[in-house]
RNA sequence: UGGCCAAUAGUUCAGUUGGUAGAACGCCAGAUUUUGAUUCUGGAGGUCGAAGGUUCGAUCCCUUCUUGGCCAACCA
């Protein structure tokens, strides 16, 4: 996974490393590089984050530096301890070892004397006014804001007001601690923002040690450069942040070179959203099973539906970075999924919607052992034993009694083959009341044991098949979008309100025996339909990761659009 | 409404220190195939958002416009 390694042609350099390669031409960090990743602890990490830590990371890699793990604690209200080890959790899982997992919590000490430093040069000033008054103060985009009535308290008054807001001396949101920028900047977040603000809510970290905490904008720069962060990345919507975070670290004394934000585009998919909040909705109103739901856009949830590691980062590499906001395909992702379980997974044999096939010459009470290649992607994978037998499954999909045009499949008179089987010709069937297929009757021929015939013969088709008699029954979820809309909540509509009634279907499906030993989370090839992934809690329970491209889909569309 | 960011095949991105463009995915066709998969080969598909300007020459530089995104939390 090194950069070496896959660089062999040389690879267009993104304008985040350009700016790397630029600041080591000039010596800026004498060739450090360090990132982090900076999640706040409030809810699980997802597609969204992936880009940034595969970033952050990779970036690290590629230039042989360091990427620390930091959770941004500085908000008690909704932060967890869950979020933290389910977040170290998930990160290791796609594949990333931190440098180091840091809190900004372990910071708010010399968070705050830095804070009292700011004080003390009349750079910033304690607010007795409301959330809503200083709001109202701010201004907006094209008027000035106004000076709070507050702002013209001495350093002295401030510093002991501050130190009684650490104390305990005053009601929560009673008093804040603000920047004294400029109430007339053109940048918004320029116009004393507030720093500190009194929250009486256990802390995680620090229980309640203490009741001021920093706010994103005093804590994040800082962090950094206490870490020795060089480049700070984070996504776009921060670039108006760019300016008070430059101003914060520049009125301090910092212990190494001051770090430099850089931002980039978030990551879009087709059908899915990112919103924590959002995702959020989904788990409390019942939409789906929770946050490791196999639909969920979260890393456990791709998990759950055997989306393997190496292919998200490997998506995540091709994808690139840009500042241009963008809506990738969610195709492309499964693309990438495909291209690596077809490396890895191994082949078995499952039938989704059985319809019995009866082998009217088959031996009376006979069975019979057939060999099946693991799979043809891994010499090493070798081969193992299918049972057979006179009674056997077959898709219901692959029997037509009145087949449409370029069907390959079996029908009255026409023969194929069952893989590592025999041929099979179907001469009859039995139906129910209403018509339906219930039974197909067959023939084979026992030249064609393996799946060859003596006499060269073809077939233009072959299909799967479970034997009927030692077949383990399972129960499969089958996954459509979870939202139709492609461009959720696009137009000011609601995100959600395209939620897909039927984005899981459960079959209870018939699998070869050796199905029975998979791995939880295992995921394996069902031949002709898809990857499955074995249920990390019950491998009994199966769910679709992805399905293989599949032509006869596009034809039968075809024929229907035409 | 002010500021910032962006605009190149159907989609997402490369690219050109200014000489009219490439990849991946998708789509189509052929070959191979005991998965209608995989693999391989080929193909279709672009007035490089618009209008002006600078230049021998602009997709690239400049101006204006258009379109989209973000920003006015004691969230991050």
């Amino acid at each position: 996974m090194s950069a070496s390694a896959e660089s062999e042609k040389p690879k267009s350099v993104d304008f985040i490393r350009e700016k790397i390669n630029a600041d080591n031409q000039s010596g800026l960090y004498s060739g450090r590089v360090q990132t982090r990743f900076p999640p706040e602890p409030n809810g699980y990490l997802h597609l969204g984050h992936a880009k940034s830590i595969c970033l952050n990371f990779s970036l690290a890699e590629d230039y042989d530096g360091v990427c620390n793990l930091r959770f941004d604690d500085t908000n008690p209200e909704t932060e967890d301890q869950d979020f933290v080890d389910g977040i170290l959790e998930d990160v290791r899982w796609l594949g990333y070892e931190p440098n180091s997992v840091v809190y900004a919590s372990d910071y708010f000490e010399q968070l705050y004397l830095w804070a009292e430093s700011l004080i003390e040069r009349d750079l910033a000033y304690v607010d007795d006014q409301d959330a809503e008054t200083i709001s109202e103060q701010r201004g907006g985009f094209t008027t000035p804001g106004i000076d709070s009535p507050f702002r013209t308290r001495t350093p002295e008054e401030n510093l002991a007001l501050f130190r009684g807001m650490r104390a305990g001396e005053f009601a929560d949101g009673e008093k804040v601690l603000r920047a004294k920028i400029d109430m007339n900047h053109e940048n918004m977040q320029m116009r004393d923002p507030v720093l500190y603000r009194i929250r009486r809510e256990h802390h995680v970290r620090t229980g309640t040690d203490w009741i001021i905490f920093p706010t994103y904008d005093w804590a994040h720069g800082q962090s950094d450069a206490i870490e020795k962060v060089t480049h700070s990345i984070c996504t776009l919507e921060f670039d108006t942040h760019r300016p008070l975070y430059d101003w914060c670290l520049e009125n301090l004394e910092l212990p190494a070179e001051k770090p430099e934000q850089t931002e980039f585009a978030r990551l879009n998919l087709t059908h899915t959203i990112t919103s924590k909040r959002k995702l959020k909705v989904l788990v409390e109103d019942g939409s789906v099973d929770g946050w490791d739901d196999p639909r969920m856009p979260t890393l456990r949830g791709m998990r759950r539906r055997g989306y393997p590691a190496a292919a998200i980062r490997a998506f995540m590499d091709h994808i690139g970075v840009s500042k241009a906001n963008s809506v990738h395909d969610i195709e492309l992702l499964e693309s990438f999924i495909r291209t690596e379980l077809n490396r890895v997974a191994l082949r078995r044999m499952a039938v989704l919607r059985p319809l019995k096939v009866v082998i009217t010459n088959w031996p009376e009470g006979q069975s019979d052992m057939r060999e099946a290649i693991n799979n043809p992607e891994d010499d090493t994978a070798g081969t193992r034993q299918v049972p057979f037998s006179g009674e056997l499954w077959i898709e219901q999909d692959d029997f037509a009694l009145d087949p449409p045009p370029k069907y390959y499949r079996l029908t009255i008179g026409r023969e194929v083959r069952l893989r590592a089987g025999y041929f099979i010709t179907a001469n009859d069937v039995v139906t129910d009341d209403d018509g339906n297929v219930t039974e197909v009757h067959c023939t084979y021929d026992p030249e064609t044991a393996g799946g060859q015939a003596p006499d060269g013969r073809k077939v233009k088709a072959t299909i799967h098949w479970v034997s009927a008699d030692t077949a383990v029954d399972a129960e499969v979820h089958l996954y459509d979008r979870l939202l139709t809309d492609p461009h959720p909540g696009s137009g000011d509509t609601d995100p959600l309100s395209s939620l897909n009634p039927n984005s899981r279907e459960t079959v209870h499906a018939k699998l070869e025996p050796a199905l029975a030993d998979v791995e939880p989370g295992q995921v394996v090839q069902f031949e002709r339909l898809g990857y499955f992934a074995a249920d990390i809690d019950d491998p009994t329970v199966f769910h679709r990761t992805v399905g293989l491209r599949d032509e006869w889909a596009n034809i039968q569309k075809r024929r229907q659009n035409s």
